[in-house]
DNA sequence: CATGGATACATCGGAACCGAGGTATTGTCT
DNA sequence: AGACAATACCTCGGTTCCGATGTATCCATG
């Protein structure tokens, strides 16, 4: 997931890992914080697998700055891993928003619009998160109010995303679907 | 996170650990599933710091089973933590649903109450995705479809939840405040 | 001129996580 | 009788993650 930011921040632009951190951290930073022992370890697996290179600048403000560039087969891999997400990609909505965050890169209409379908098939699986043996407990039928809480958010939010990746999808796809 | 989903479904009533599994992977797996992998260690650890007990049942249906109860010092850490959320159990969605999910475990409606004014300023400091310098990019600033989806989505979302938060928090609170 | 904060990068050790695989029992379908 | 799925638990090895800590530079404030 974080490697998927990284190689989609530094495909919109090249960036010295710091500034990449901002942009992560804001991203998804003020969900889930991106320690730096995490990136920069990240940055180096990328860099042995020939997904990235990198350049030293002298420090144009403070230390010496390393200018991070994508490579061909980093480009080739951050579209690889756009098209064929994983099934946690989909589901886990932290991972899903750096997925569409970067799904432009993706240049084909009919690739992007795959992808949305799958979280589109996602969120219309029926799943709560409460059952009662096999059967699904609706809001109504709990007396806790936070569990019954979680549930009327959800369904909220997953009727928000609903309308918009259909409505997102109407304009991707040709008139013939 | 999962031990305090575990603490939280034991503190409900004793389970076995394939249960346990059952009903973790309801309430969060859809989104992020469980490995059994990481749910025995886990037992284990909870097992070795006093928090619960485990007795062998013979089993009913195949192999024996398990059964986990919550320990007294387990019923007051999990109470400490719901009391207590670390800064991530209140940002990140997953994490918050499971505090929720357990709330109702902290007796005491002002403790409640303190809780879920932690997520409502979490919710109120305004905070984008995407920035130019330091200030926060509108939906209606990007033109890139997919990126104006992740703004459109996180808005309506946490209008949905400020919504509920604020008038369990008028049912929680004494009329004074 | 000293202190602190921002910039910028890095390592270390421990913890958590997960996929793959293993063991054993019971019930069901053929 | 044999195959298979479901129940139920567990370990191993590799990867990732993260808090703590360290290094160094530059700038602003007092």
């Amino acid at each position: 997931m974080l490697e998927l930011a990284i190689l989609g921040f530094l495909s919109d632009t090249p960036l010295h890992g710091y500034e990449l951190r901002k942009r992560i951290t804001a991203l998804t930073g003020h969900v889930k914080p991106v320690a730096e022992s995490t990136l920069y370890p990240a940055i180096k697996r990328l860099e042995n697998a020939g997904l990235l290179e990198r350049a030293t600048q002298p420090g144009s403000v403070a230390a010496p700055r390393h200018v991070l560039t994508l490579t061909e087969e980093g480009g080739q891999e951050l579209r690889r891993r756009l098209a064929q997400p994983s099934r946690r990609d989909v589901t886990d909505e932290n991972r899903w928003f750096t997925v569409l965050a970067f799904l432009k890169h993706l240049r084909d209409p009919e690739a992007q619009a795959a992808v949305l379908r799958r979280r589109l098939s996602f969120l219309e699986e029926p799943a709560s998160f409460f059952y009662d043996g096999d059967r699904p407990l609706r809001a109504e039928e709990l007396d806790d109010p936070f569990r019954r809480g979680i549930l009327t958010i959800a369904r909220a939010t997953s009727q928000a995303e609903l309308d918009w990746l259909r409505s997102t999808l109407d304009t991707l796809e040709p008139a013939a679907h």
